[in-house]
DNA sequence: TCAGGTTCTATGTATAGACTTATTTTTTGA
DNA sequence: TCAAAAAATAAGTCTATACATAGAACCTGA
């Protein structure tokens, strides 16, 4: 009944997750619950089992409920926070800042690698990598650093790229298309270089990230970002794509 | 035809998804590219255009695939790097590393809301809100340290619990459900009173996190956590839930 | 030439029905 | 009493079909 006449369209599974969520926070169905199954929501919202089921796995997905078959779906006990967090080209995040984006190679050598990057790539110590270490600005002012190491075999093309004046981070983004990525973040005092190049004081404390990629070929890449002192790296939205209830504040 | 030979079951949905990560790694479709419509992958791979369709949205998600009513789908020309991050409940992280939890209340108290904290949460200054600050050890030794500020309006229920003995998040995240989070990292030095809980020395750098929920109540709970020197936060498998093709290395 | 409308197309979403599969529950039998 | 076998059930997946809708592409005609 009243069929339709919510304006704009909207998708029936949003609304189903939405309401879901809704009777979640407003503890109608609390923290361990047993909730109806698939069959019967279908019932209550008038839509297919297919419909539900999209929406409860949303809600599955972002950690809100655990669902087993046969067992049927729970509110979960504690509701992981999980969050998508997306790291943005570097060139892209100066630009969308308003500021003007350079570029600065600082060191970049044939090398080979030592134990610690090595056991991290999962390649034999002493392997010969490209190694290099470079800057990014945003208006002339020092945003991030990286210090590189990457895997010609894994890496198709690459010898013939001159990194001096092209930026590895994006070479590597749009020429070696990744199949797993590991990412972490971790916090360090400013070594003396790095305070050089920052433009900091040394022992500031930077946020670091750390991430490296595989393709079918091995490890392409790993590399250490530290970022200029202050800056935040932030999600939003603990929920995926996904319109929020009307009334959301 | 072959009907079904491949053993444990393979979900055709993931298996395309696999397959066109794989044209993508290895170039046969590259960035930029236009790749099939919907309709001629299914013909091709002799499914349903939904399952086509479903493989499809999820490399979309992943930011592998730029996809458009009409103009169709393309691979992406910068795969964003989009990762699941999950921020595990303190106490379980602790003792998945088989150590032995504990907590200590160090502050508590209703407090009129500082500027700075009223500000994120979109609260008037002054606003009372409980003020409390916490450290957690494992096997006695201090694992992170939580400087929280707590709505109490959007958590009812919050007035009876006794948070010297229970752990706020724990009550939280058991208690009241948020319908959205946001989360940020950054580092920062310890000062003398971080240092002195957390048994480090002053200037250490610190990885700092920021997270803040709300309700359909308003803002519940804003929590700068600062976690032990050294600690890693990290993530892996840079796509959601999905086998991974055969051969993964 | 170009603003405005029209057509067309690839994706977005929903549907009913079927079948699969993990697990729980129940039954059976030693 | 307890373990193994059988039944039941809820989620997981796929299919075929349908219609909605954004947005290119193509037409107009001034």
């Amino acid at each position: 009944m009243t069929d339709r006449q919510a304006g704009p369209t909207s998708p029936k599974a949003q609304n189903i997750a939405n309401e879901v969520r809704r009777r979640i926070v407003e503890r109608e169905w609390r923290q361990g619950d047993r909730i109806p199954d698939e069959a019967d929501l279908a019932i209550e919202f008038e839509v297919a089992r297919a419909t539900v089921n999209k929406a409860l796995q949303l809600l599955a997905d972002e950690g809100l409920l655990d669902r087993r078959r046969r067992a049927g779906t729970r509110v979960a006990v504690d509701p992981i926070r999980k969050t998508i967090l997306s790291i943005p080209i570097v060139r892209e995040q100066v630009e969308q800042a308003g500021m003007t984006y350079s570029y600065r190679v600082v060191a970049q050598r044939r090398s080979p690698v030592p134990a610690e990057i090595a056991a991290r790539l999962g390649l034999p110590e002493g392997e010969p990598l490209i190694h290099m270490r470079a800057v990014h600005y945003g208006d002339g002012r020092p945003f991030q650093l990286e210090d590189r190491w990457i895997n010609p075999r894994a890496a198709p093309g690459l010898e013939e790229v001159d990194f001096w004046q092209l930026n590895a981070n994006e070479w590597l983004v749009r020429n070696a298309p990744y199949l797993r990525a590991e990412l972490a973040f971790s916090a360090a005092n400013a070594d003396r270089r790095e305070a050089r190049l920052l433009q900091t004081r040394q022992g500031q404390a930077l946020l670091i990230l750390h991430r490296t990629t595989w393709n079918d070929l091995g490890p392409i890449t790993t590399v250490r970002v530290s970022y200029q002192p202050g800056h935040l790296i932030s999600t939003e939205g603990g929920y995926d794509r996904g319109n929020w209830p009307s009334g959301e504040a």
